[in-house]
DNA sequence: AGCACA
């Protein structure tokens, strides 16, 4: 239950302060809607068939090229890759069939590697992919500060080079995923993006993760204002992941702790909500001393600037004391 | 899954 109740939206260019208007209810039409997060539709409650079967991979496809094409469509869950069979073959799961369904028809007879020539074929899958966990759990499949960080390996500048393919053009709307209500606007590939009116004011050495990777982060803890990052891989550059998280808005302070097999850190934010921002956008995130696994972030347990209770004071509220001003939010 | 320091 990341984040309920919390707006995590996404940091704008231009860093306004001012919160989202709760609801731009009336004008749909002149200014594009606030980045506010659309609570996705609950856990899809039927057992319909909403996979699709993707045959025609080339056979050194791996599963991030496969994931880094799907997260553009609307819907989309998670995906897989199997490679047992002479061929690899995929599955993409979609929060419901209609997703699916249009995901196959904007997929099908794609030319997926231009490079092999691969044709992508696509089918209902005979049953849904089993989601196995390692994938990211909360909306952010739907989420569309998702959609925005296509990373990758591009290049160093993530600023430069605009993503090599466009996204498969027919099925999404500004948000990725739509309400069925209104009628999408003319499509426009890169029209969505929020670019910056002006250069961008930030910083030339932006240490941005190489790439991301679905992580699964079922146990969360309360929103507060540090976060805790494990899984980082036993060869963990701490200037590295200093530079990557210092860089964040409402960064104070991290602690890096290394432990026999796991080093794990911790990083204090101004605030819950810039807390909440990064542990959305670096979700997953892969530096490259962290090999090829993702970051798993966390809220803190214990807070920076909260103490862990102490001994004596806990369970006797019948004690001289006050009671220990226990006060989470 | 691994949660320290004030």
């Amino acid at each position: 239950m990341a984040g309920a109740g919390i707006h995590p939206y996404h940091q704008q260019w231009p860093p306004v302060q001012a919160p989202p208007p709760p609801q731009a209810a009336a004008s749909a039409a002149a200014q594009p809607p606030p980045p506010v997060h659309h609570p996705p539709p609950p856990a899809p409650s039927h057992d319909e068939v909403r996979t699709i079967f993707i045959s025609g991979l080339p056979e050194d496809v791996k599963e991030r090229e496969l994931q880094n094409l799907l997260r553009w469509l609307p819907g989309y869950e998670a995906s897989q890759v199997n490679y047992k069979g002479e061929k690899p073959l995929g599955f993409a799961l979609f929060s419901n069939a209609r997703f699916a369904v249009a995901a196959k028809d904007a997929l099908q007879e794609m030319v997926f590697d231009a490079e092999s020539k691969s044709l992508l074929h696509i089918e209902m899958a005979k049953k849904n992919l089993f989601v196995k966990r390692g994938i990211v759990t909360d909306s952010d499949a739907y989420d569309q500060s998702k959609r925005l960080r296509t990373g990758g390996n591009y290049s160093h500048s993530p600023y430069s080079t605009p993503p090599p393919f466009h996204p498969p053009a027919p099925v999404w709307g500004p948000h990725g995923y739509m309400a069925p209500t209104p009628p999408p606007p003319p499509y426009d590939p890169y029209g969505c993006y929020p670019v910056p009116p002006v250069p961008i004011p930030a910083p030339a050495p932006v240490p941005a993760p190489s790439s991301y990777v679905p992580v699964q982060n079922t146990k969360d803890n309360p929103p507060c204002n540090t976060l805790f990052i494990g899984n980082l891989g036993e060869n963990i550059n701490e200037e590295e992941l200093r530079g990557l998280f210092s860089a964040q808005p409402g960064f104070k302070q991290m602690k890096i702790l290394r432990q026999e097999r796991h080093t794990v850190c911790f990083i204090e934010f101004e605030d819950v909500s810039t807390a909440t921002s990064v542990h959305h956008n670096l979700q997953g995130a892969v530096i490259p001393s962290s090999g090829s696994v993702g970051m798993r972030i966390q809220y803190s347990k214990n807070p920076f600037g909260k103490r862990k209770d102490s001994g004596h004071l806990v369970a006797s509220p019948s004690a001289n004391g006050p009671p220990p001003a226990l006060t989470y939010q």
